[in-house]
DNA sequence: AAGGTACTCAACCGCAAATTA
DNA sequence: CTAATTTGCGGTTGAGTACCT
């Protein structure tokens, strides 16, 4: 282990991470850009990727005739050129999702976006860092976020059944929401996540839009063989309201002083067995086999069967009842 | 319309792990 | 085995933009 060249990309030629862009001279006095890229280089790294597939990135770097460090290239494609990146805001699925994972995982960006497909850790991190982060504070004072004040975008409606909820918990566990430490705010988010099941969240929304549903399982098909009504979950009652995700019934909030991680989680697979038995696998058609071959060849930075450790305990062991995103794609049609 | 504030997100930095020579 | 290099990660910054007063 050393620290890299001052040559290299690290270079402290400017402190600023904005976006103009600088020259920057490395070993071999080759000028090196910073800031935004161009479309030109996003054509040529681009190209160069398509054509070659990944090696050494600063091979590439040389390669694709960019004047920029090999570690630019590769964040510039990871989040940004890679062709299998989702662009857009995030479903509620996959807030639910992150949420949840983020209470398992902390803020292991890279671990959370390998179960989101088509999103970057640096997506991720953005999200949770603006907008989860705010709510969970907004929870915390008690004060109404600004953004349930907004109930005309989709994207808000959801959040505005996620802040109500958090508003709740506030009420109910005080004791969760007074910290900004990391370890209090994953414990934040995962008093949160106890009520903002994902998996009952998919379970609403495929219950009120089933004729938006698409992608790689069948919704219909997936309510006929388990039942996991709202009633089943600990979250929720099953009186789902039209709008809001699902939380405008009422709560059942477990007593968190009794419920510790591990049988959180194990409560939680509990559920997700049957769900995961009986029909994500059956779901594993060509379209996710053909999908990983694709992103294998292009040098994709995620791997369906990644494998996944944390410290001293299993995290696969963990994580193996969590709806694994390569076999569930969220694709809403218009 | 103008100025101020809040928010988003692309890109940077530093560090550490992994790999290669 | 050691040093050098590459890769990957999480934290942070700041320009651009949206929203508010």
């Amino acid at each position: 282990m050393r620290k890299p060249e001052p040559s290299s990309c690290s270079s402290s030629s400017s402190s600023s991470a904005g976006k103009d862009i600088i020259n920057v001279q490395n070993s071999n006095n080759v000028k090196l850009r910073k800031g935004l890229w161009s479309p030109e280089e996003d054509d040529k790294l681009m190209n160069y990727m398509l054509n070659n597939g990944q090696g050494c990135w600063s091979d590439v770097a040389r390669n694709a005739g960019l004047q920029r460090c090999g570690k630019s290239c590769r964040l510039r494609w990871i989040n940004y050129l890679r062709p299998d990146l989702k662009r857009g805001a995030f479903s509620p699925q996959e807030e639910a999702l992150i949420i949840h994972l983020h209470s398992l995982l902390g803020n292991r960006w890279s671990q959370i976006a390998a179960r989101l497909p088509g999103r970057t850790d640096n997506e991720i991190k953005n999200f949770w860092n603006s907008t989860v982060k705010k709510r969970l504070r907004n929870l915390q004072s008690g004060s109404p976020s600004p953004n349930t004040s907004d109930s005309s975008s989709p994207k808000h409606q959801v959040m505005g059944g996620l802040i109500s909820m958090q508003e709740q918990a506030a009420g109910i566990m005080p004791m969760y929401m007074d910290s900004s430490s990391s370890s209090s705010s994953s414990m934040q988010a995962m008093a949160l996540n106890q009520m903002v099941d994902p998996l009952h969240m998919f379970q609403h929304d495929l219950n009120m839009s089933n004729n938006i549903a698409s992608g790689y399982f069948n919704a219909p098909q997936y309510m006929a063989q388990i039942d996991l009504g709202g009633d089943d979950l600990p979250g929720g009652n099953g009186a789902l309201g039209d709008v809001d995700i699902g939380f405008d019934g009422e709560m059942f909030v477990p007593s968190l002083e009794s419920v510790g991680i591990e049988e959180k989680v194990e409560t939680e697979n509990t559920y997700r067995r049957a769900m995961n038995n009986n029909t994500f696998h059956n779901t594993n058609n060509n379209n996710n086999i053909n999908r990983a071959e694709n992103l294998a060849r292009v040098g994709n930075c995620w791997e369906v069967d990644q494998e996944l450790r944390m410290g001293e305990w299993d995290l696969e062991e963990l994580m193996k009842d969590v709806p694994s995103f390569p076999l569930v794609d969220f694709q809403f049609s218009n």
